[in-house]
DNA sequence: TATAAAATCGACGTTTTATCGGAAAACATC
DNA sequence: GATGTTTTCCGATAAAACGTCGATTTTATA
């Protein structure tokens, strides 16, 4: 879609995955767009007026305690003009999380150029994942505890987003395999399901009872142990 | 509380740990004690038929649209008649879970009664997670993609019985470091963070997708690999 | 600065949640 | 089995939150 740039940053791998690693995030990060752009500048900044302030409700009272009239006041419009915006609450909701999921695969995308293995760039991957929550805790809260599982997010954008952070690991593993230190005869799904797990359920123990204290360093240690972990099923 | 009755059915442990063991799955069995019981039949009948009538009728829905309306009538008794039982729609919704909970507890400490090391219980605890969600689906739906990591949980019984289904798995990798199968430098939170998460990722997939298609398969081949890779981590 | 399009808002209708007082049913006592 | 008491149930209605619409203001553009 987009016309091509550059083939490659990092040489040391064949160039047909560089292309396929770089078109998975760009396509990843570029894809929250929203269908109706607005025209005006103003409108702009009410847009962006009523996301920081649902953020900032959603955080503080939890999603279906929040009321769409504290929102709008808190965004410093009338309840009226929201709906111009969002049609409902859920609607409003599942678009808040998304601006900040674009920023943190673009943000990866610039820190994984300077790796070059799959390893090292599913370690940076998950590391940054616990990190970017510690950053943005009222966003995690929103992401992590109220909306990642939900069914109701299905054909939204939103599910599609969430989707594609699965499929950048779904990717490195099965690039993993092809580096040798993945076993080659596990289920790649499960793997997934592993690592994700592992992470998210770190990060929504700290949501909750800000446990461990460092998030970083928790994620880190997780992260490496994880990895740590494929490697020993390798080598038997 | 209740009078004890039998020492331990697996002589195998020393009786102290057996005790504890015990005790800990008795007392978690047992917390889901509504305050205020009802005096009459007729009210138990109809206080199980609004909790029926809520989980279908949450896991149709998802909780934020269901009308409470809707589960009044579902259950054959007047709105009124709902509020005499349940003071709102998040009190009721927290207490749904609660006896499939304590049901799962109980079921695996008869199960687990013929299990005589800490691994064989932890891995027949992941196992039967899996399964028992496979085998409640409705309720499955609800705890793990609506309630399990709701904030707003918090000061619930139903929080208490979230947290007893860690403590479980903090209990048993904490016997897992004595029988020397679990790395004793390794931090005891994040070996359970990363067994819980691997477990519910798994079955958070299965109830979205419907992938994998066997979850009791998928459920015992993720247990039987997240305990092995432990035991990798002490050979080395 | 005139004009059309875009954005905003207040007033108002609808839906859903929650309360309350009294009727009906169950229970206890004689 | 009549009577008084407690428990359960429900219809009517209040309260709250959601969502719509037409009128008005603001903006972009020529």
């Amino acid at each position: 879609m987009a016309t091509k740039e550059v083939v490659g940053e990092s040489e040391q791998i064949a160039s047909d995955t560089v292309s396929a690693w770089d078109s998975l995030l760009q396509e990843i990060a570029h894809r929250p767009k929203r269908a109706t752009e607005r025209k005006q500048d103003r409108a702009k900044r009410t847009e962006q007026q009523i996301l920081n302030a649902a953020l900032r409700v959603f955080a503080r009272d939890g999603i279906s305690r929040s009321r769409i009239a504290d929102i709008a006041a808190e965004a410093g419009i009338s309840t009226s003009t929201l709906y111009e915006y969002y049609k409902s609450k859920e609607d409003l909701a599942y678009d808040v999380p998304l601006s900040h999921l674009a920023e943190f695969f673009e943000s990866y995308h610039a820190n994984a150029a300077s790796r070059t293995s799959a390893r090292e760039r599913l370690l940076l991957y998950l590391v940054m994942s616990a990190d970017y929550a510690r950053e943005h805790a009222e966003w995690a809260r929103l992401l992590y505890l109220e909306i990642w599982p939900s069914v109701f997010v299905s054909d939204t954008e939103l599910r599609h987003s969430i989707d594609d952070f699965t499929r950048v690991i779904l990717f490195l593993v099965k690039e993993g395999v092809a580096e040798g230190w993945v076993a080659p005869d596990r289920n790649p799904y499960e793997t997934v399901a592993l690592l994700i797990g592992g992470v998210n359920q770190l990060i929504i123990t700290w949501l909750l009872y800000r446990k461990p204290k460092n998030l970083t360093r928790a994620g880190t240690e997780m992260a490496e142990r994880l990895i740590a972990m494929l490697e020993n099923e390798v080598r038997r």
